[in-house]
DNA sequence: TGACGACTATGACACACGTCGTAATAATCA
DNA sequence: TGATTATTACGACGTGTGTCATAGTCGTCA
C-alpha cells in the first residue's frame, strides 16, 4: 500500500505535471519538458517533478538520465478530486454532476451504450444488496 | 453579464468558504464563522471573505453588518473544476469518469431513473442534430 | 453623551508554488 | 585526458493563501 498518509494537495500545475506522465509513461527531464503543452522552463519542470517526488506522487529512477513516473493511479487522483467536488457542490448526489457532464455534449453510440450499462450494473447491485424490494 | 473574464482559479480553502455561503445564503461575518465546520478565527474569516470579494466571486452588502453573498453559481464553479479534471484524467471522455463516479456507490430507483433519463435524452439529441461537435 | 461591544480596516508572518539562474557533476568524444 | 555537453543540485525571488493580532470606526443603550 502507497503511503498516502498526509493526503497532500496538489496543485493545479502539479497536476498538469501529473497529467503528462499518466499520458506519456516514465519520461526524463527533457522529455518533460517538451510534453507539456506550454513551454516553461528546463529546471522549472525539474524543481516541479523534484517537489512531486518529495510529495511521494511521483518515483524517479537512480539512472544516469533520471526518468520520473508517476508513483499515483490517476483515478486515485481524480476519485478524490470528484468526490471533494461532490460533497462541496452537488451535496453528495451524483446526478446533477452528471447531468452537467453531458450537458451541450454528444456522444458516440458506444459511449450512450457504456453508460447504460453502467446504470444497469449499479442497478444490480443495488437490488442485490438491498433485496427488500423483491421482484418488481 | 457577470464580469467572469480571467476566471481565477479557486483554491480549497476558499470553496470551503463559497461552500458555506452556498448553502446558507448570505450572511454576516460571524455568522459566516459560525457555519463553519472548523472553527477558525474571525478575522480570518473576514480575510478570506474580502478577498473573495476583491475576486468577484462574492459580494457584500455595504449595510452596517455587512452580509456576504456568493456571486457567482455553484453550477458554474463545479462545471469548470469538472471540464478540469475530464480534460486531465480522461481524456475528455466523460464514461470513466461517470464510471467511477458510480463505483461503490448506491442508487436510489430514482436516481436510476433520472440517470436513465439524462442518457437517453442525450442520445435523442444526437440523433436530432448531428452537428459536427465542438462546443467551443 | 459617553462607554461598551460589534464590526471593519490594515498589517503581519509563514509556508506553498511557479518561475528561473547558476554552480556542480557526470557522460561523451576528439 | 581534456574539452564540451547533458544532467543534476541548490538556491533565490515574487505571489498567493492561511492564519491571525491590533487598532480604528460605528451603533446602541444607560
Amino acid at each position: 500500500m502507497v503511503k498516502k498518509g498526509k493526503s497532500r494537495r496538489l496543485s493545479a500545475g502539479e497536476l498538469e505535471i501529473l497529467q503528462m506522465l499518466w499520458r506519456d509513461g516514465p519520461v526524463t527531464l527533457s522529455e518533460a519538458q517538451c510534453g507539456l503543452r506550454r513551454t516553461i522552463g528546463y529546471t522549472t519542470v525539474q524543481t516541479r517533478l523534484n517537489r512531486l517526488v518529495e510529495k511521494g506522487v511521483v518515483a524517479r529512477t537512480s539512472q544516469r538520465p533520471a526518468k520520473y513516473r508517476a508513483a499515483v493511479a490517476a483515478e486515485d487522483v481524480s476519485a478524490g478530486h470528484l468526490n471533494l467536488l461532490l460533497e462541496r457542490v452537488s451535496g453528495g448526489s451524483i446526478v446533477p454532476l452528471v447531468a452537467h457532464l453531458m450537458k451541450d455534449r454528444s456522444f458516440s453510440p458506444e459511449e450512450i451504450l457504456a453508460l447504460r450499462k453502467l446504470i444497469s450494473e449499479s442497478e444490480y447491485q443495488s437490488m442485490a444488496q438491498k433485496p427488500q424490494g423483491g421482484t418488481r
